[in-house]
DNA sequence: CGATTCTGCGCAATCGATGGTGCAGAATTG
DNA sequence: CAATTCTGCACCATCGATTGCGCAGAATCG
């Protein structure tokens, strides 16, 4: 017990008065092909796990050229899409045996290229990349080495690709809110926030349209970007040029959803009152708002158990490159699993 | 640039018309040792630069027994605070060139050791242990196998520790809400949520009870656990027993603040107004609130930073293993910035 | 000019696990 | 009983990078 430091297939062949081959066969379930006795395994398996051995992956991947590792590259950690995103494929990965490792390379190109270079010098079997920046460069990098990969939540062209129902997700979110308000017109129908050049926002747009259309209305559409301040801003700037809130507000993203509530939680109640707020991306503070909201989550569950089925059903190499889609929950106020008392109160507004 | 796929070191000595060993040498900066002559050493670099080589860290690691792996255990990445730990730990392994291998363990026994031992197996180079559960089993496996680690959030006995001074930022906001309801009595004064028999909770509560003790006031404490059902649950039989709301609210994590909120926007707006409310742990949207609350925040980056610091210092093997202590920070609502909670450093245990 | 000291670099062993190959001895066959 | 087939297992090369050691040839010294 005392000696616990040199841990290796001879230290165990030594013990068990075997070679290292027959104890390597015998640990690693080949033992059958091999032809060594039942008796010999049961022998070797027994003082492996009494003296906690465990195999040496860094030798075990250099002989075999698989390691274990499995790589995902994500924007940040701290948000809670990719924290969701991340949480999935940890689970995933080590229900397979797997070592989940997971780089956070801020939306920066040079820092994706890095980072997926670097999980290649560690020989990772796999390489799952969220909501990467350069797709394309990145799929290059990965063919060149002949690195399995699929992109989760952007697609790639001549990759394989899980991706959100954005268009679907953004239709029947708006649906709901132009029921809620029927005779909102164009200036009083707005899509709020992200940038309308990546295609999870134009694809946003698209399903919000889509609503707009088949109802036979019209609608606005103000891509601020991402982030919070921005989206606070843009918000009070039409609140200030129109004199009042839109009546149907369409809110896409978690930050802008933040920014968006900055701004409202100044305004009297019986103004907010008037606005149909939705958002695209789920909190739980959203159903505790004065209105609950209805908001649409993405599936993190969904869109890595496609992908890994992807990585090891081997249809990552396929002739088309379709993305496949994975279409969103869209969670009412209303079908809330807890019964809400009474006319709501406000913490918020 | 298509037969890119042998990319050893001793493609590169071919194509270098050197041996393998001043490929190495040249390519890790020993070459100076090795008295490599410099006109030798450009022509490697360049060459490998060319062919975009990069070394294989499973034999490099086989080698040396420095993989340049660092893991961390973590209960969940789905939170605001591991998130966000998660996320420093992965800048500042980075930033010294290492690959931060993630495994979360749901706070479950099993899936800690099982975690330590897969990691253990990739010959981590440290580890560093957020939030466990058993964290002396956890020491006591990385001590047999000689693996510097160090703990986060959660002390332990006989191993280094990083962790909130969860007494003085508890008491930081308890002092604020006690002076906000400079009348509430000890009925009125509650300190809700959390489990009284772990270490973070039990400081919180011995610091709500000093700051109680020094304004010579008394008040309850409720531990109903950190999940959000339960904790809605216990404040409305609270408020059913005795007719209404505590004045007094301090409620710990932020699960539990979700809980506290989905009971009180079924109140009349008047009643929730008469509370003063207060969280241990911070959200955004706790300022969008109606009455925006004081919040604690624990500060993620200087915790890893500390602990890293500590791994890479060396500090890890010192004589005693008090924990180390890093204050909060108290976010206040009518700050735009943070306010750090100045408390000295109280002994933990 | 022979002896010593540098310079510059290659040889070969090593890390631990794996798997192709082959060799004894036992079992079976003719 | 000799010939063949099976069993059970060990030997050894291998994966790619590192490193102790040592060997030529050039430079310097006495």
């Amino acid at each position: 017990m005392a000696e616990t430091k040199p841990q290796t297939i001879y230290d165990i062949a030594r013990l068990a008065e075997a070679s290292p081959s027959t104890v390597s066969a015998a640990l690693n379930g080949n033992w059958k092909k091999r032809r060594i006795a039942r008796a010999t395994v049961e022998r070797i398996q027994r003082i492996a796990s009494e003296h906690g051995y465990s195999a040496n992956q860094q030798a075990r991947a250099l002989r075999t050229a698989k390691s274990g590792l499995v790589g995902m590259i994500l924007p940040q950690h701290d948000n809670r899409f990719f924290s969701s995103v991340g949480q999935c494929f940890s689970n995933e990965a080590r229900a397979r045996g797997g070592l989940p490792a997971i780089v956070s390379t801020r939306r920066e190109r040079d820092q994706e290229v890095e980072a997926v270079r670097q999980l290649i010098s560690y020989s990772v079997d796999a390489l799952m990349l969220v909501g990467t920046t350069h797709p394309e460069e990145l799929s290059a990098i990965c063919r060149a080495e002949n690195v399995p990969h699929v992109f989760v939540d952007q697609p790639c062209q001549g990759a394989p690709s899980v991706v959100t129902d954005n268009r679907g997700g953004a239709r029947a979110l708006a649906e709901i809110l132009l029921q809620a308000a029927p005779d909102a017109g164009e200036a009083d129908t707005v899509f709020l926030g992200g940038n309308a050049d990546l295609p999870a926002t134009s694809l946003r747009i698209l399903g919000y349209q889509d609503a707009l259309r088949s109802a036979g209305r019209q609608g606005r559409v103000i891509a601020c970007g991402y982030r919070r301040a921005p989206t606070r801003d843009a918000l009070t700037r039409e609140y200030e040029r129109r004199g009042r809130l839109p009546e149907v507000l369409l809110v896409n993203s978690i930050g802008c959803l933040e920014g968006v509530l900055e701004f409202l939680v100044t305004l009297p109640l019986d103004e907010v009152d008037q606005c149909q707020l939705g958002s695209f991306d789920f909190d739980p503070f959203g159903r505790l708002l004065r209105h609950p909201i209805p908001m649409v989550r993405q599936r993190a569950d969904e869109l890595i158990r496609v992908a890994y089925d992807h990585l090891d059903g081997g249809t990552w190499s396929r002739d088309s490159f379709d993305p496949i889609i994975v279409a969103p929950e869209l969670i009412l106020p209303d079908d809330d699993h807890f019964t809400r008392v009474n006319q709501p109160a406000l913490p918020v507004g």
